[in-house]
DNA sequence: CAGCATCCAGCTTGATACTG
DNA sequence: CAGTATCAAGCTGGATGCTG
């Protein structure tokens, strides 16, 4: 191959996160962003409603909440269902395409939370010879 | 159990990042933070340099490069490796455990690249139907 | 209940300049 | 090369109040 190898993995492919006007970087972000990750790993047990997710998603505001999702649901991750019922329903769940997203991020969260001590040890660390310097 | 099944997957788990005050949070999103999920996917080739890296994450700054590294190698996820030379030479390279990690973020980096075309037509459609209302 | 509009504090970010 | 320091600006995000 000739190209100066640019990307490790998946040379071929169209999109690009590492270049900075790839739209894919923006999506990436909205996936990964704070409440992002936080409500696509929520939803992933099942649908839930605008309340019940703010309630699992500890911290979040209703604004974010509800521009988070407004992202996702644009992107394709997330369906919206509403019922014009009163008081009004409203579900929200995850698209296949947001299922398969949302599995990737709960493999790298449950990494993170299984080795959170390693972490914090790591931490110690590094502050402990920052400090003492 | 008596816990009213906060969590789907590994209920025993002492760390939460669904949590607002769990520290695992905060390295999640070191992480996936919009340098931290680019900066781990470049370094996943092997060690680079200082402003290799900066060349490869392309839109970086200097200072977010080294607040982000910073934040890397504080959570034990990036080694610093310094030679007093002149001119200096940095090497930044994964730990094991960034290398776990950077393999999920790859994981889901493929797929969110792999899949932007639905995206990207996912957005249309919402664009088009909210446009018209 | 489900959400939008507005205001505003403050954190994040990017330039720029400087150091070892 | 490999950063740090500083400053201005802009975006993020929370609180509040209102609608259907």
């Amino acid at each position: 191959m000739d190209s100066t190898q640019e990307r490790p993995s998946a040379p071929e492919l169209p999109f690009n996160v590492f270049a900075k006007a790839c739209p894919s970087r923006g999506t990436l972000e909205h996936v990964t962003g704070r409440w992002g990750s936080l409500t696509l790993g929520a939803l992933y047990e099942g649908s839930l409603r605008f309340n019940e997710l703010r309630r699992r998603v500890d911290g979040v505001s209703e604004k974010m909440l509800s521009q988070t999702l407004h992202a996702l649901e644009r992107d394709g991750l997330v369906h919206r269902e509403a019922q014009p019922t009163n008081p009004p329903r409203v579900d929200y769940e995850l698209t296949p395409l947001g299922r398969q997203v949302a599995e990737r991020l709960l493999d790298l969260i449950r990494l993170v939370e299984g080795r959170m001590d390693d972490v914090l040890t790591a931490r110690e660390r590094y502050d402990a010879t920052r400090g003492a310097l």
